[in-house]
DNA sequence: TCTGGGGTCCTAGGACCC
DNA sequence: TCTGGGGTCCTAGGACCC
């Protein structure tokens, strides 16, 4: 029995999201923005046929934002995590394997259904999520991951296609590859669109009958195998087991420009605090510490600096006052004064499970039983009340430098002091 | 004038994804 | 004035070793 791929892909995810508990929202221009509120990352369909694009600046778009009375939030994460995992258990009880691939989609590993019941069972899929999460989601079909994403491309681009679409055996499959942009294939981004445009090669279709030793000499092994996956031959497996983390990362931009080492200082202490804790929540240590800092890249007047630098720790550790004093070091050999910093930023590599740590014998300090129930009581706390709850004195009290959120939504979902309530006259 | 070659590891940079 | 954050993988080139 041969086996297919669907790509089930959530509609604009986080604007779906906030429409949940906004339903008056529905057929309303809305977008969610950034961390900061810098730029908008999702659009309602409403708003995209205003002409916002991905990733536009809030500032540039206050006037039409204004004018056609475009509903703004800015995004809830622990909101979209949460509906997120909704949406992917009530997948895992339809299909045996799942890959989960990024808070908004999934792959399917689809087996036993016959070809021609291919499109109904992804619509009454579809129907079942819509109706228990109230989520519209649209879902692509084919012989390969590759081929899936084309067809969910599809699905969102054609009339009448009802936000489902099946490659699988399709007649029409080459007229159907030649209706999407080569810029809009899964593995190709702006600088290979750029190359491949110049040589005429315009659509999936015509990626499609690239020579594939051409792909691998200008697009590395991963272009030859997105030429082969849309000829369909399976060259990217499905993962329904996450591979282990490589590293962890946390940074932000500040709400407002800084310039002490101080304050610098604190906004890392806290961004280490929250590494570590993801760290921890994923049974994890790390062995090695990158500490960068950077000025605002977008201000052509301002004086530029940006640097970064790594530390290796004598011990994989996952212990947040170990991590703050080698980051905290690292941060002093960075800062140089006379700058206006933008962003600060740690990431954890090295990472090994905490149950098998490499000891080193000559090591001062080791994280005792006692300092882990510590970070186990921090975390527990944190998690229960919310980020942030309890914070090392490091990270300061006034918080200058933190990020705007001006237009948040309750975390309905997660948060009993939040929950939705609904008033009945 | 002649002056090896091959393997491995690490890193930086660049591409991609959401 | 205001422009996100968190990842992965591949490749080329240098260092180093025998």
């Amino acid at each position: 029995m041969s086996s297919y791929y669907a790509l089930v892909d959530c509609n604009n995810f986080y604007v779906s999201c906030e429409r949940v508990f906004r339903p008056a929202l529905k057929h309303r221009p809305v977008v969610v923005l950034s961390n900061n509120d810098g730029c908008c990352v999702a659009r309602s369909n409403e708003a995209k046929a205003l002409g916002i694009p991905m990733g536009a600046p809030l500032h540039q778009w206050k006037e039409i934002i204004r004018k056609h009375r475009v509903t703004v939030f800015s995004s809830n994460y622990v909101l979209y995590g949460d509906m997120s995992s909704r949406v992917m258990n009530l997948l895992g009880e339809h299909a045996p394997r799942v890959e989960v691939y990024s808070i908004d989609e999934a792959f399917l590993e689809i087996t036993g259904v016959p070809q021609e019941a291919l499109r109904a069972y992804a619509c009454r899929l579809r129907v079942r999520i819509l109706q228990s999460v109230g989520i519209p989601v649209s879902i692509g079909l084919g012989e390969t991951k590759t081929l899936a994403k084309v067809a969910n491309r599809l699905a969102k681009k054609l009339p009448g296609s009802n936000g489902v679409l099946s490659l699988v055996g399709h007649p029409d499959k080459e007229a159907l590859l030649d209706k999407l942009d080569v810029g809009e294939v899964w593995g190709v981004g702006s600088q290979y669109k750029r190359k491949l445009v110049q040589r005429k090669i315009l659509t999936a279709r015509d990626l499609m009958h690239v020579e594939p030793d051409w792909a691998r000499q200008n697009m590395t092994v991963c272009g030859m195998r997105t030429v082969y996956e849309l000829r369909g031959t399976k060259c990217i497996p499905i993962e329904t087991v996450p591979p282990p983390k490589k590293a962890i990362a946390c940074s932000r931009s500040f709400g407002q420009p800084v310039t002490e080492l101080n304050s610098l200082r604190e906004a890392l202490s806290s961004y280490v605090g929250r590494a570590a804790e993801k760290l921890r929540g994923e049974r994890l240590a790390a062995g090695a510490i990158q500490i960068y800092i950077a000025t605002n890249p977008f201000l052509d007047n301002a004086p530029q600096y940006a640097n970064a630098k790594t530390s290796s720790l004598p011990e994989a550790s996952s212990y947040t006052p170990v991590l703050w004093e080698a980051a905290s070091s690292l941060l002093d050999q960075l800062y140089k004064p006379g700058f206006v910093y933008k962003k600060v930023g740690v990431v954890l590599f090295g990472l090994v499970p905490e149950n098998l740590i490499q000891l080193d014998c000559f090591i001062t300090h080791r994280s005792t039983e006692r300092e882990r129930r510590l970070m186990m009581t921090l975390d527990n706390v944190n998690q229960r009340w919310g980020m942030g709850t309890l914070n090392y004195a490091a990270s300061g009290l006034c918080q200058a430098w933190k990020m705007k959120r001006a237009h948040l939504s309750p975390s309905y979902t997660t948060s009993w002091a939040e929950l939705l309530v609904v008033n009945a006259r």
